[in-house]
DNA sequence: ATTGCTTCCTGAGCGC
DNA sequence: TGCGCTCAGGAAGCAA
């Protein structure tokens, strides 16, 4: 489900909902959603939420944090009617004046930890940069990929690479370069390492900017779909703007849509 | 070291 | 209507 965009759009609805809140406590509703890797009994109130890649920071002010990744079908819901009915919930966040933030997944792949805020997060060790960062340059990326035989959509989508680019982004991104996404990292020229940088960019602000990309599952925290599946030039689409039929083929075990007429 | 296949799980959509 | 198959915004864990 959410790849950068639509986890920053959820993180923008969390602070405007729940920020300031005091956690009163964490209700798992399925084995295996909440890892405690300490036992804490008071959270404290939440003080800062913050994105790395497509995780979730929640920093409290007892000095934990809550590190959430939605994976391909969570969702963070905050509610404030509580007889509504949500079918797949794995968790609630329960604050002190009796709102909630409710952690819904169908597919049950979503998870939330919680740790000392000092402690590390394992897995943000293998991360690559943030691409809205500054970090994320022609320089960066041109060492990466020349070394790599490896499909440029796998490596866009290689988040030891970049950090936040999901399917669709990786395939609009593409499209937008004119790059054919089957085309070997170490084949690509300076100039297609530019456009790359340059796309990536402008697709993810653009896409934040409509509050993420809604297929199916995906919603924000007050339960609404996206807006820039409105967007979308290749992915899921029949037909290309240049009216060639977009072809749509398997790398590594996902869908990839491409115009082969302008993509090369 | 790199690349890509399989797996976790549920539900929707399709053909027969 | 219903069964069985394929597919889905992710990414860890393997095997080649």
């Amino acid at each position: 489900m959410p790849e950068l965009p639509e986890v920053q759009t959820v993180i923008n609805g969390l602070n405007n909902l729940v920020l300031g809140k005091e956690i009163k406590e964490l209700v798992e509703l399925r084995h295996n959603t909440i890892e405690w890797q300490i036992p804490v009994t008071n959270l404290g109130k939440i003080e800062l939420i913050t994105r790395r890649g497509k995780y979730i920071i929640i920093q409290t002010s007892k000095n934990y944090k809550l590190v959430i990744h939605l994976r391909m079908t969570g969702k963070l819901i905050f509610e404030t009617n509580l007889n509504k009915t949500a079918v797949h919930i794995r968790a609630e966040i329960i604050f002190t004046d009796k709102t909630k933030l409710i952690f819904d997944d169908i597919r049950t792949f979503g998870k939330i930890q919680i740790m000392k805020s000092a402690d590390e997060v394992e897995a943000f060790n293998r991360l690559g940069v943030e691409p809205l960062s500054l970090e994320f340059d022609e320089k960066y990326l041109g060492k990466i990929l020349t070394k790599k035989t490896a499909p440029v959509k796998n490596i866009l989508l290689d988040q030891q690479v970049i950090a936040g680019l999901g399917n669709i982004y990786a395939a609009e991104i593409l499209y937008r370069c004119k790059l054919d996404p089957r085309k070997p990292g170490s084949k690509l020229k300076a100039a297609d390492i530019n456009k790359i940088v340059k796309y990536t960019k402008e697709i993810l602000k653009e896409a934040i900017k409509n509050n993420g990309t809604t297929i199916s599952d995906y919603r924000n925290v007050e339960d609404k779909t996206g807006e820039f599946q409105n967007f979308l030039k290749v992915y899921g689409k029949k037909n290309c703007e240049c009216g060639a039929v977009i072809s749509k083929i398997k790398q590594a075990g996902r869908s990839t849509y491409f115009c082969e007429k302008c993509q090369k």
